[in-house]
DNA sequence: AGCAGAAATTGACCCAAATCAAATGACCGT
DNA sequence: ACGGTCATTTGATTTGGGTCAATTTCTGCT
C-alpha cells in the first residue's frame, strides 16, 4: 500500500483512512506526529465470524476499524453471553495501559484493522497531547453509549429493544450516508438473530417473534431475513420508548 | 477554608483533598498547575435525597466527588428508571465539552463536591496534556465497569445481581478499609431497596425477597435492614456467577 | 413514650420471555 | 435438481420476576 506522511490538514494516505477521514484517532496530528503513526502502523484482516481477540490474551497492539463490524462480548462460565459493545469504521479497539484484553472480539463481517504497536502507542500518547484528548473524547463517546444501553438492558421491554436496534442502526446509516433521518428509511441488518439476542440480553427465539410482530403490525417491512425497510422513523422510534430525538444529545 | 498551593508531589491542601489524597483529576499537576486549579474552584453540599443535576440542565461546572454517595440515572417518559452510574468518593462528575446534562446526578448521602467552573477548566485540559491523560484512564475505568454492568444487566438472575451487588460494594469496602478480600466481612448497605433496584434493572420487591433468600440460605446474615455480614466471601462470589476473581483484571 | 410516615417484607396471582421442540427457508457445493 | 448445513420462524409449555395488596419494621419527631 502506499503511504504518503506529506501534511496537508486532510492529506489522504494510509493513516487518513483509518484516522482522518473517519472520526478517528489522529486528526490533529501534525505531519510529523502522522510520520511517527505511519511507522507504528500495520494492517489486518479477519474474515467474517473469525475471532479478532480472546478475553485473556495478550495485546500487542490498538487499533482502528477500518471496514466491517466487529462486536465486543462477555461470556460467563456456563456460556451466558452479552455483547457490551459494538464497533463500526472508525472505532477504537483497545485500551492503551492495559496488557491482557478483557474481553472478546469477533468479526460479524470482514474486518480490515489499522493497527498500532502498543508499547510505541503508549509512548507517543504521552508526548502527544490530542492523542489522549481525542481518545477521550472518543471514549465519553463510548460511555454514553453503553449507558444508554444499560437503560434498554435493565428496563425495556422486548419490542421496546428490538425497535431500539433497529432505530440505531437506521440512524447510523442515515449518519455514514449522510441523509436526513426522514420518512423512508432501509438498511440491512449487519447482525444475525443471534447476534441481535446477544445484544439485546433476549434469546434469538424472542428477536424472531418481535421483529414478526412489528412486521405485522407494519412498522417495519422485511425483504428477506436481512433487509428491512422503516416506512415510518417516528413509529419506530415511538416503539423504542426513547424520547423523541432518539436518545441522542450533545 | 485554608488553601495552601505549595506544590510538594503530596501537598496536603483543599485541592488535595479531591484531587491527590483521591485517585482523581490532578495527581501529577504541578504547583503552578494547582494554583489554577484553586482558582476556578468551589465547594457544594447537598443532602441525602437531592437532585445534584437534572438532565437537561445547564451544566457551568465539572466537578470531583470529595464525600458521599451519589447515583446517575436515567428515566423514560412513563417512569421507569435504571441507574446508569454510581459516584463515589473520588470520582469525576460531568463532561468536558458538554453544555447540557444528559443524565440526572442525585444525592444518596449527603456529599460535598469539588466543583471547577467548566469554561476555565476546558481550557486549562488543551494546555494540560496529564489531565487528559488522567480522565482518560478515569473513563475507560468506568467504560469498563459499564461493561460489567450490562452483563449483568443483560444475562444475570435476580439472586445473581444481587450478589454481584453485595459483592461489589464489599470489594470497594475492603479497598478502602485496606484489608484483603478475605473471610469475615461486615459493611453497611448505602443504597435503599429501591435504588438497588434500579441498579439492577429489578423491582424493589424482588430486591427484597432475593436478599431474604440469601439470608436464609446463609449466604449473607442481616443485622436490621441495612448491615450486612457476609461469612464467607467466596460462597457470594459463586452465588454472583462471576469468574473467581469478582471480575477484576487489570 | 407514642405516633406518623417511610422503608422493607411477605403473600397471591399473573404475564412476558425463556425453554423445549419442530418445521421451514436460504444457501452451499456437487 | 439434490442433499446438507445453518439461520430463522413458529408453536406449546414453563417459569422467573412483575404486579397488586397487606402487613411489619424502622426512623424520626414532638
Amino acid at each position: 500500500m502506499t503511504v504518503s506522511t506529506d501534511a496537508l490538514p486532510f492529506a489522504v494516505s494510509d493513516c487518513g483512512d483509518c484516522t482522518i477521514r473517519h472520526r478517528a484517532v489522529c486528526a490533529r496530528c501534525s505531519g510529523e506526529e502522522l510520520a511517527e503513526l505511519e511507522k507504528i502502523k500495520f494492517y489486518r484482516t479477519y474474515e467474517a465470524g473469525q475471532t479478532i481477540v480472546w478475553a485473556g490474551d495478550q495485546m500487542e497492539f490498538v487499533a482502528s476499524v477500518v471496514t466491517g463490524i466487529a462486536t465486543i462480548t462477555q461470556t460467563m462460565e456456563d456460556g451466558r453471553t452479552q455483547m457490551v459493545g459494538l464497533l463500526l469504521p472508525s472505532d477504537f479497539v483497545g485500551r492503551p495501559g492495559r496488557e491482557v484484553a478483557a474481553y472478546t472480539i469477533t468479526a460479524t463481517t470482514n474486518v480490515l484493522m489499522c493497527c498500532f504497536r502498543r508499547k510505541p502507542f503508549e509512548k507517543m500518547m504521552e508526548r502527544t497531547p490530542h492523542l489522549a484528548q481525542r481518545l477521550l473524547q472518543m471514549t465519553l463517546d463510548e460511555l454514553d453509549a453503553a449507558r444508554e444501553w444499560m437503560l434498554l438492558l435493565g428496563r425495556k421491554t422486548a419490542r421496546e429493544k428490538i425497535a431500539s436496534l433497529l432505530s440505531i442502526i437506521a440512524q447510523r446509516n442515515a449518519a455514514l450516508q449522510l441523509r436526513k433521518p426522514a420518512d423512508q428509511m432501509t438498511f440491512d441488518l449487519p447482525l444475525t438473530r443471534e447476534a441481535m439476542a446477544d445484544y439485546l440480553g433476549l434469546t434469538l427465539e424472542t428477536v424472531s417473534r418481535q421483529i414478526s410482530a412489528l412486521r405485522r403490525d407494519g412498522v417495519i417491512v422485511l425483504d428477506g431475513k436481512r433487509h428491512v425497510t422503516v416506512p415510518d422513523m417516528d413509529k419506530l422510534l415511538l416503539e423504542a420508548g426513547d424520547d423523541s430525538d432518539g436518545g441522542f444529545f450533545n
